[in-house]
DNA sequence: AGATGTGAAGCATTTCACAGCT
DNA sequence: AGCTGTGAAATGCTTCACATCT
């Protein structure tokens, strides 16, 4: 997906037209140029970047001091070829004939992702989902406090959860604002899910994590990432029945001959990119 | 993720060499053959198919018979060109001139994502994200059915939690196999994933949902798919900072001038395909 | 007219393979 | 010798634009 280049991507960029010269269009430096806008780091390396950065933190609490392409590739499960590429576009902080420095690596990454300035965090619905956001401490901690909760249930209204007091979704707006929260997880149903996020983006949230099978409409300058559960269902159950149907065709392995074979063992990962996501029906937990 | 095309991907197919037929390498159709086996469809529209099913069900619950290619694609989030490649990649069930058969296309699909045959789920883990995916009758329901429960902790032992009581993790061997289980979910924290796994492989399972932030070891016949939300909040963060970036350059508009602006709605999507997620240190809730 | 289905062009991402530093 | 960094080739996905059918 999960992921990358996915279409919908604001071509258009900025309006082909300078907004406020009216004058003669000619030989302005313009049109062509509003195009080169060095996108940089390909959406699909970036991703990648966060896992590397996940299994390099890892190896430093170890107390590896260095690693080589082809060790961290094989943790992270991809070839070392893409890795090293991916690593090359942050910049050159490898050493030749040696391999990468932990901390240094470390380090870089976290710049390129913005993880030096900890974003705060609300999160909308706090059903089992919400929950699972808000109280697990590691989660988001690690550079995304969570400062604010929201729901509409009364009952819930006051309640601490993982240490945070539930807001009314009737207070998105001014919460967020106060708190200078600018990523909004939207874990309600599919009902509330445009409402809040109409409110998340009105009380200054720039990116947003949406559980719900909705495709939201967001004003352009905002960030929307989905996650939808029942799509990577039916994703998965699209591989089972690819996997039956080759199955028939080589007759071959039939019955049930349980047990990993020769315990060959893949990395792996999503292995696609799943642009939009959404789901056959309501699947996000109580709002 | 997304879904699809990953490199590590089993590049080489079957053997090279007919199985059994031993004789003469010479002139058998082999060889090249062996690559030619059309994978179809592109692991990208996969997921959007899922999701066009999903506003195609909208659609029939409010009665609608017919559908352009031009308005559901606007449902969806993506642009009607794609769209229409991706339905022709299962085949021409439009009418030209008129658009689609709702019902037909739901049909469809629903084969194409071999959602014909049900296929029972397993949860290992039942934290709070093991609770909202058990809980939520709708969520798996459509066509998945949760089968089985499982966590270490005896206090829930047999509890039951959306109707199905807990087992231990002991017992998932046993317990999947008896229940014929073909999808696993994995909802435990780091420590427990690859045990969990390899259990739910040695029972059955062919296909795994992964939401600990570990790369897991399976055989090759076993599909994957990880969801990491610390990798997408780290993604988010990404395009918080470059945004922050180009308003540097761009001195523009700076303030705090909040509000959605012209209130411009585009589609979203996640922007690109992430094969591989991981995030920087545990995330998911309690075992 | 109106909308689908699809070759072919256009981009993006991945992989190869090797020059170049330590 | 070993391993990084990177052009260039290969692959895959998206968009265009139009022939084709109703």
């Amino acid at each position: 997906m999960t992921a990358h280049g996915e279409g919908e991507r604001d071509e258009a960029g900025q309006p082909a037209d300078v907004p406020s010269g009216s004058g003669s269009p000619a030989e302005s430096i313009a049109v062509p140029a509003a195009r080169e806008r060095a996108r940089a780091i390909p959406e699909a390396a970036v991703a990648r970047l966060a896992v590397y950065l996940r299994v390099l933190s890892g190896l430093e609490e170890r107390g590896t001091g260095t690693v080589s392409s082809e060790e961290l590739a094989a943790f992270a499960g991809v070839n070392s070829a893409k890795l090293r590429k991916d690593l090359s576009y942050i910049g050159s902080y490898g050493t030749r004939g040696v391999g990468y420095d932990v901390a240094v690596l470390i380090g870089q990454i976290e710049r390129t992702l913005g993880l030096t300035k900890k974003h705060r965090v609300a999160v909308a619905g706090i059903g089992n989902l919400g929950h699972a956001l808000a109280n697990y401490g590691g989660f988001l901690n690690r550079g995304f406090p969570v400062a604010a909760l929201f729901d509409l249930d009364p009952d819930l209204l006051d309640v601490p959860v993982g240490g945070i007091p539930v807001s009314s979704v009737d207070d998105i707006v001014e919460v967020c604002r106060e708190r200078e929260v600018t990523i909004g997880v939207i874990a309600t149903p599919t009902e509330g899910a445009q409402d809040v996020c109409d409110r998340l983006v009105e009380g200054g949230v720039v990116c947003i994590l949406n559980f719900a099978p909705v495709v939201l409409q967001v004003p352009e300058h905002v960030e929307v990432r989905k996650v939808d559960l029942a799509v990577e269902m039916q994703i998965l159950s699209f591989h089972v029945a690819r996997r039956n149907q080759e199955a028939m065709v080589v007759p071959g392995v039939a019955g049930t001959d349980a047990g990993p074979p020769g315990g060959g063992a893949n990395g792996n990962g999503n292995s696609d990119s799943a642009p939009e996501r959404g789901d056959v029906d309501g699947m996000v937990v109580r709002p």
